[in-house]
DNA sequence: CTTAGTGCAAAAGCTTTGCATTTAC
DNA sequence: GTAAATGCAAAGCTTTTGCACTAAG
């Protein structure tokens, strides 16, 4: 994987924010290096994802999300009105959500709990 | 909400089949009573899902799914080569994912649980 | 008869693809 | 020099919207 500063930009972009859309990142890293398509954005994302170093959060309607807090059993609480993400540890200790009662004969990666709900400034 | 033959039609292949989308409920109808739009599809999935009847399960990439289980805590195992989704109980025991560690002031009504793999087949 | 449901067409929103050009290694 | 990364344009897929028409209550 290459070096550029468009990649490093876009990864910073990310740690530094909360839950961005691919949309929020190339605006964020215009803002700070001038100029990149979305779709080298979209290319970048998916690429930081596939090496681990990203976690995309595709949850229900609008835009997939990407956070940079990875392997650490954390989960999301999102608006149903908002859109709003927060994080939220897992209630049950660590890592016990990787362990359903049936594996059904899959081999189980992640799993991904997504609390719905109403924030605080849309109930 | 008014009873027509395709909502009733809508909701019987939903409820036989399995983790259908969209257009899956569109095929299954024709093929029971002749003619309907795919938009008349989204519209009638969209209402009985506000009315509680189905649940709508918008997963990762790809089109939203619908299931006739609502409201008995059951979890999703989806295959991340083939898409297939399988239902699974909760590990955990009854509706425990309803309590995240902390609510940050949400009000939530549902909890998601998805667990991403390989299925039997693509392993 | 009144309003929800449907058909049809179009658009919107998010993401991917193809290809030429640039650039890191 | 070679393969990866980027720009640009176009298309793809899922879903929504607008409006006229039909039919359920």
């Amino acid at each position: 994987m290459r070096v550029t500063s468009t990649r490093l930009a876009i990864l910073e972009v990310v740690r530094e924010g909360q839950h961005l859309d691919a949309d929020d990142v190339a605006l964020a890293v215009r803002a700070r290096i001038g100029h990149v398509t979305l779709q080298a954005v979209y290319e970048a994302l998916g690429a930081f994802t596939t090496a681990g170093l990203l976690r995309k959060i595709d949850i229900g309607p609008g835009p997939a999300r990407y956070e940079s807090r990875v392997g650490d059993n954390h989960h999301h609480l999102v608006c149903r009105r908002c859109g709003t993400v927060q994080d939220v540890d897992c209630a049950v200790g660590h890592a016990p959500c990787l362990d359903p009662a049936a594996r059904h004969g899959y081999a189980i990666d992640e799993a991904e709990v997504t609390f719905w709900g109403l924030c605080a400034d849309c109930q």
